[in-house]
RNA sequence: GCCGGAUUAGCUCAGCUGGUAGAGCGGCUGAUUUGUAAUCAGUAGGUCGGGGGUUCGAGUCCCUCAUCCGGCACCA
């Protein structure tokens, strides 16, 4: 308003392409699209200023590089989820008088809003919302900062109710300014930044659920309603995200389970798996797998007790920290667990006998079954159940081998994940929590080791600072699945604690003795949920040599039956997993069937090819086939049948 | 464990404000002997998740428990 007041100074804005636009005043992202055409003024949502988005509006005061942000932007997404939850705010709060607001926040795919309120928010009221929302869109409420005085605003939102905003500025840090946002009538504590108008939004929007979820995150804290929804940049886009949402559930393990006859489950067991045969053949075909590669890796396997005293998990530690977690069984006077973790009964085997360095590193494998008690809430298919088995293992090895083994174990670990058909990978390193076990010395030389062996192996990690066991660092790896989610499945730990708990020794070069590391490390994490990500990940079409039926001969008439009794006992005798069809059914219905069962496999036989000793080769979801002689089929789908790393 | 929703035939689901259960697929039986994603006809099948209550009467309303689903918290 006092411009002429102001000094004369100029403001240069450096424009992408070069260009440098200079103003004698301040000037807003929304000046600079008037100035740059029509075009502009309609496409711009936001501007970046030194590379960080801010809001149209905001008066640029000295000089930058600026670009206007189109909706092509990678950020621009996320400045309309965001106001998305704000519109979505400002409806509730429209509808549902007495709503308190806590926080809203854009995510993945979309946005949230947590809300206190005392009558429960049900799915029939997303539609209603939805709909002011869309009003609110049509309404065009222009969006305006302001910078506040603290305590004024600590007054303001106290005074109208909104305890939680009001608690959000007394814990902001002091140098921070409170912003607020004014959107038409509506007012909300943010940090922003925000589309000029609620008009920006669009339509491109859904109400997805609402949940449940503690204020702060923290489970003794009052518990918020929330609301998810999603907002894309257009009608387009939201639709293909809808249809992805779709896709994901038709490759639904607990979905394909059933429809595969692979497995269920129920409730007298919950969090346990009936496994049926077809889906115990894949487990044993996926454990002999891993056997085949940890045997060639120099690991022993064992076995260990289910039940075991209390007084071995007190020594371990387990019965002080894990207890709340663990099955008990009473034996007369004794207390048993059932083992929620095999490491306790590997340090037992490994205390037998005398150990020499000479033995180290020992790697002690076992496909062991444990047991955890996990919260109701959390049980969730394969993906999350109270009984499972880990390909779990225990390498027992001196602080100068942590490097060499964690470089074969990743090895082994990439070469296993390409094998199954993941090839994208993700490494988080968790390094010392504040609360740990072990010298600075020791961590130091742990994580140091892990680090070097990770770069050997060529992988890259990201940070998880402060993360690890309290009694060492760990590796996580992360897999990406075929539609893009990730899968935490595979982990490597350094331990130096349990040793030292547990007594393990061994006799060193030097005569003494000394005390081992123990590498803990799974590479599937456990059957049951590697065998879910397995069936997500393929949609059921699982590998020939990983199906669990792998070929049905189906005949066209019973003339062929007796040739497809023959087919079949030739696929046996060559270990394949098949079944004939001899149904009295047209052979489209066969095709169809098989097709939905994902066989991969599908050896047609009618009259020409008995005959002619031949079978039609029709592979899952192919359209075109292959008649080649039986003998022929027998060796190709034979080296098939072998598997990757067979040789 | 917490919040919300759900639980009806083997599966997917319908069943309005209370009046003693329905469809499609699948199963079974029969006919059909068929060339690459559904041949036709007939037929059987349910203590409506368990328990309690209200009512002349409950799949439907209320209470309670269990399980499942979606989140949250948890995942040492």
């Amino acid at each position: 308003m006092d411009q002429a007041a102001s000094a004369p100074q100029t403001i240069s804005i450096r424009l992408p392409d070069g260009r440098t636009l200079a103003y004698d005043h301040p000037v807003t992202g929304a000046d600079l699209a008037a100035d740059l055409g029509p075009h502009w003024t309609r496409v711009a949502l936001a501007v970046r200023v030194d590379g960080a988005m801010k809001d149209l509006l905001l008066p640029i005061e000295a000089d930058a590089t600026v670009s206007l942000v189109t909706a092509d932007d990678p950020g621009a997404v996320e400045l309309l989820r965001h106001d998305a939850a704000h519109v979505m705010a400002e409806a509730v709060q429209e509808l549902y008088p007495g709503t308190q607001v806590t926080i809203g926040p854009a995510i993945e795919n979309g946005f949230y809003y947590d809300f206190a309120r005392t009558e429960p928010f049900t799915p029939e009221d997303l539609p209603r919302i939805e709909e002011k929302m869309r009003e609110i869109v049509d309404r065009d409420e222009p969006i305006r900062r302001e910078v506040w005085d603290r305590d004024a605003a600590i007054l303001h939102f106290k005074s109208i109710g909104e305890h939680y905003k009001a608690e959000i500025i007394e814990d902001l840090p002091a140098d921070e300014p409170i912003s607020v946002y004014r959107q038409g009538e509506w007012l909300d504590l943010c940090r922003g930044p925000h589309l000029a108008s609620t008009a920006r939004l669009g339509k491109a929007f859904k109400l997805m659920k609402v949940a449940g979820a503690y204020w702060r995150g923290d489970s003794r804290n009052a518990q918020l309603q929330r609301i998810y929804g999603t907002a894309w940049a257009s009608k387009k886009q939201l639709d293909a995200y809808l249809t992805m949402l779709e896709e994901a559930e038709k490759r639904d393990h607990r979905r394909l389970g059933r429809e595969m006859n692979l497995f269920h489950l129920q409730e007298e067991a919950a969090g346990a798996v009936f496994w049926h045969p077809l889906g115990w053949t894949l487990y044993r075909t996926l454990q002999a797998y891993m056997r085949r590669r940890l045997e060639a890796e120099g690991y022993v396997e064992v076995n260990t007790p289910q039940l075991i005293d209390r007084t071995l998990w007190e020594r371990s530690g387990h019965w002080e920290k894990f207890r709340e977690h663990m099955f008990t069984a009473a034996a007369e006077e004794k207390i048993l667990a059932l083992k929620p973790m095999n490491c306790p009964g590997h340090v037992q085997i490994f205390r037998q006998g005398i150990k020499s360095y000479r033995d180290l590193p020992l790697r002690m494998a076992e496909f062991g079954c444990c047991h955890r008690n996990e919260p109701s809430g959390a049980l969730h298919g394969l993906m999350r159940v109270r009984a499972f088995t880990q390909d779990d293992a225990h390498i027992f090895c001196t602080e100068d081998q942590i490097t060499s083994e964690t470089l074969a174990f990743c090895d082994l670990l990439q070469s296993i994940y390409r094998d199954l058909g993941f090839t994208e990978v993700v490494v988080k390193f968790s390094d010392r929590p504040a609360k740990r076990a072990g010298s600075d010395a020791t961590w130091d030389k742990a994580e140091g080791a892990l680090r070097e062996a990770t770069e050997a192996a060529g992988l890259e990690t990201k940070l998880n600072p402060g993360e690890g066991a309290f009694y060492g660092p760990k590796l996580e790896f992360v897999l990406r699945d075929a539609i893009g989610r990730d899968w935490q499945l595979g982990t490597l730990q350094v331990d130096f604690v349990l040793p030292e708990r547990l007594e393990a020794n061994y006799v060193g070069e030097d005569g003494e003795k000394h005390r081992p590391v123990m590498l803990h490390r799974a590479i599937l994490g456990s059957f049951e949920r590697f065998i879910g990500v397995l069936i997500e990940h393929h949609a059921g079409r699982l590998p020939f040599w990983l199906a669990p039926l792998q070929v049905v001969v189906a005949t066209i008439t019973n003339q062929a039956d007796a040739y497809a009794v023959q087919v079949l006992a030739a696929l046996r005798a060559a270990g394949i997993r098949a079944e004939t069809d001899l149904r009295n059914e047209k052979i489209n219905f066969k095709v169809r069937e098989h097709s939905l069962a994902k066989v991969p496999v599908l050896l047609v036989v009618g009259a020409r090819e008995q005959e002619e000793g031949t079978v039609a080769i029709r592979r899952l979801g192919g359209k075109a086939q292959e008649v080649v002689a039986l003998a022929e089929a027998i060796a190709k789908l034979t080296m098939e049948s072998l598997g990757p790393s067979a040789t």
